[in-house]
DNA sequence: GTCGCTGCAAAACATTTGCAAGAGG
DNA sequence: CCTCTTGCAAATGTTTTGCAGCGAC
């Protein structure tokens, strides 16, 4: 945890260790609101601000990601920042991770095989939108 | 283009019909506040307000959607509501539309045959994130 | 010690809402 | 005409900023 920021180059405060904890543990890719949420209930002192600027240092430093929605008002994070795609629940708006090496490499063959007029493509990451089952 | 709107069930009011112009001539996937500009050239009275609520109605009535982004703070809309990806150039904040049907198919393929725990898919869009070259 | 980080509060944006007046079918 | 839409302005929500003081290294 402390290693994990020391290592991408930022101070390890207490504050930035709660955040990084709260948005590794909270589900479905939180705000910012939902992240300082979790982490005002055992530090209670920790500011929405802080919240802000600690998200922005970690995507900055390359430990998290932005993640890319088209509802909702605010900014959802992820702090898996490998490669993967996104299932959007249209009922609960949670985005859930999925990982898939084989659609990776599905994926990249097409395009090597097929290229793109006018555009370098640099990373790809599918956007599935349905509905979750069970729980 | 009225045809557009009462065929959506909208009434075609003359703000409606600009901003649905400027809406499908403006590249990049605009932000309202984009649309507004171009709006306002030609149409000094129309508030940004009235753009907003056209819009919301326009993506109500599936005339038009919402583009998922990461970055930027705006929400940027879409013209186009058939099935397609999208080219993000890191550059410059362009989201350009990606038709094609084999990679649609290709997409289809490999979850019919694969399918997903605990998700019903409804719709794929890729995300193809790199750098527009030329113009 | 130094410099980056935090907390607070204000500012800057972005979007929504309420309502009287106007326009579409 | 009746109803939906507009324009305005105010309210709401989200993110950023400035800065004095604190804390990591």
């Amino acid at each position: 945890m402390r290693g994990r920021l020391t290592q991408a180059g930022l101070r390890a405060t207490r504050q930035r260790l709660v955040i990084l904890e709260s948005l590794l543990v909270l589900p479905g890719h939180p705000t910012a609101e939902q992240v300082h949420r979790r982490v005002a209930a055992q530090s209670p002192t920790i500011s929405l601000g802080t919240v802000y600027k600690a998200l922005d240092s970690f995507v900055a430093a390359g430990l998290t990601r932005r993640v890319a929605s088209a509802e909702g008002s605010s900014r959802r994070y992820d702090a898996d920042c490998s490669e993967h795609h996104h299932l959007f629940c249209t009922a609960t708006q949670e985005i859930i991770d999925y990982c898939d090496p084989q659609l990776d490499q599905l994926i990249r063959e097409f395009f090597a095989e097929r290229g793109l007029q006018n555009f370098q493509p640099h990373s790809f990451s599918l956007h599935i939108t349905g509905v979750k089952n069970q729980g």
